[in-house]
DNA sequence: TGACGTCATTGAAACGATTCAATGAGTAAG
DNA sequence: CTTACTCATTGAATCGTTTCAATGACGTCA
């Protein structure tokens, strides 16, 4: 099929191991030999075949990037982040699409495995830790990515979701809400679970302050405006004068519930906060306040860690947690 | 580091041969050395390495999808199509996002080949036709996606835009508008440009009815809102009262320009139409009207098509064309 | 002229799997 | 008891690279 390395030697009549040199080490072949095979290699058509290359080196220099959700801006922004660092460094990175599931999730380890890929980012979507420490033990270092290690055993980039929750209700306190509404789930997503314990954390400084909690099944748009029409719905008295929601693509569901609704304005009747600031935020139809993630830099931060660890297969793991950012707009 | 199949076998004390049959053809090997290779290969943990055998049995079975907006919910509902398909023929997808460059279309496109992937489903960014065809001589086929091949040379999975375009503005002016505009951009993007012939042929037959073209420098969400807030100036006179935009992303951002606005009330001053029906579409704070594209059946389709040629190289190229559906929804 | 060093090039081993002809043990048939 | 045959197992060749010790050509210097 495609012309070996042994082809471009016979049309350039020079060993094997020449045309590898010139390949890899130009500077140890005389100028005209290195013409002509180059001349070879061009009129074959000959590319590296990196399987048989990477069987003898060992080294790859693809990164294997796997995401809960695909379909997420939050997560296309960190993947861009990573790809960005990776082009810099003269690394590819190739994406898989978990949808949440473990099996699939599993089916790309066992893929990236066999591939022996440089590393794998991961924004685990089961209990992988695991499966991911014996990764390492075979060469194939990982980072997490917007989730700690449980077992501080592996190196991560995570966003501080307690101190983003406490920072989202307060704000809301401070700006005089004290019925607030928590919209968000599956409550045992650790993301969502720890942005609701620093918002029950924020009350605890603020007695007359009530939460109650709204879980939806996941956080997509079509769940936050399911839970907007129910909250619409709602008698007055029992409906809440602010809500935080798990994420962006939840607040805008709740966005539109309200805006479909003459009784319901925003930000004075209810106001809204939402977390992860997606580009789409400050263009929603009321500009969205949000908390920030640094998300292209966390997808760097990821990448370089990353690959020091594939430099360097003994360094120890590092946790680095990016404190989040409120960005004030017109929902709050 | 990883233990490969001689250490299973010294372990399990038979020959690599015997290790390599238990994994490749379990019938021909007794039942009791089957078990104890099985527990071999469980205590050492071994994972048989892709890439050695890739070498040797020269077939891969990693398909590479390569699309130009990863951000696009169209894209990741292509990519969705594709992957479901995939993992019921037992392969992996991986992703890479060029970005509508083509540097990193070409650089992506070195990777697989150098990895010597199954095949490669793409919507092209930059004009990629050549190269595809010299991949496919050196035995990497590929499918051209949401885009026809110019060469005829291809196989392509794509949607008639021409007639999307038609039906798009057909629809309005059966709904009784006369002054439409056209939404898009950059207008040398084939979809793009082809949406738009379709939009004037519709115009032919019925004469008395103008057609205006603000181009957008990329289908976006905030392309989309620069234009819709131009719009929103306009003297009522010189504006448009039906709009068709290039894909929904745009019509989104003139959704949000015109919502801002409180002379302008969607469909009743302006009604808007927009292309792909992405899952946001109808739950945008106007459901919004939109020629539906079935991006899942497309991925899926693509995938087998480029399966089959995967399978026979000698295979001619397929052209499948969908048709696109008008949803009509609230904007119109 | 002969010994030596430099430099470009070569050829073979190695990576980890698969494949296939050859071997050997065991069984059935004559 | 030999022959033929089956079935499981083995060992070597192979895929396309990289690496490295060995080779060889050439020029320098004594």
């Amino acid at each position: 099929m495609s012309p070996s390395i042994k082809d471009v030697a016979a049309f350039a009549g020079v060993s094997v191991g020449t045309v590898s040199n010139v390949l890899n080490h130009p500077d140890r072949v005389s100028p005209d030999t290195v013409d002509k095979v180059r001349g070879a290699i061009k009129s074959l058509g000959f590319v590296r075949n990196d399987v048989a290359r990477h069987l003898r080196a060992g080294d790859s220099r693809t990164i294997a990037m796997l995401v809960m959700d695909a379909a997420n801006p939050f997560f296309t922004d960190l993947a861009k982040g990573a790809e960005d660092q990776a082009a810099t460094l003269g690394l590819s990175v190739v994406m898989g699409n978990t949808a949440e599931s473990s099996e699939r999730e599993n089916n790309y380890l066992d893929l990236f495995e066999e591939q022996r890929v440089r590393g794998v980012l991961i924004s685990p979507s089961g209990d992988v830790e695991e499966r991911l420490l014996q990764l390492k033990k075979f060469g194939i270092p990982s980072v997490l990515v917007d989730r700690a290690s449980t077992s501080g055993k592996l190196s991560s980039v995570s966003v501080d979701d307690e101190a983003g929750g406490r920072i989202a209700v307060n704000h809301l306190i401070e700006s005089g809400r004290s019925r607030i509404g928590f919209v968000g789930g599956a409550l045992d997503v650790p993301q969502v679970r720890d942005r609701l314990s620093g918002a029950r954390e924020a009350l605890d400084s603020h007695p007359g302050v009530s939460l109650d909690v709204y879980e939806t099944s996941a956080t997509t748009v079509l769940e936050g405006r399911r839970v907007g029409e129910q909250i619409v719905a709602l008698d007055t008295s029992a409906r809440p004068d602010a809500i935080f929601a798990a994420n962006d693509l939840v607040a805008i569901g709740l966005l539109q519930a309200f805006m479909a609704s003459p009784q319901i304005r925003v930000p004075d009747d209810i106001a809204l906060i939402g977390y992860d600031d997606i580009d789409f935020a400050p263009s929603a139809i009321v500009p969205l306040t949000s908390i920030r993630q640094p998300s292209r830099l966390m997808g760097q931060t990821a990448l370089d860690i990353l690959n020091a660890e594939a430099l360097d297969g003994s360094a120890q793991p590092q946790e680095v947690v990016f404190q989040p950012e409120l960005i004030v707009r017109s929902s709050t």
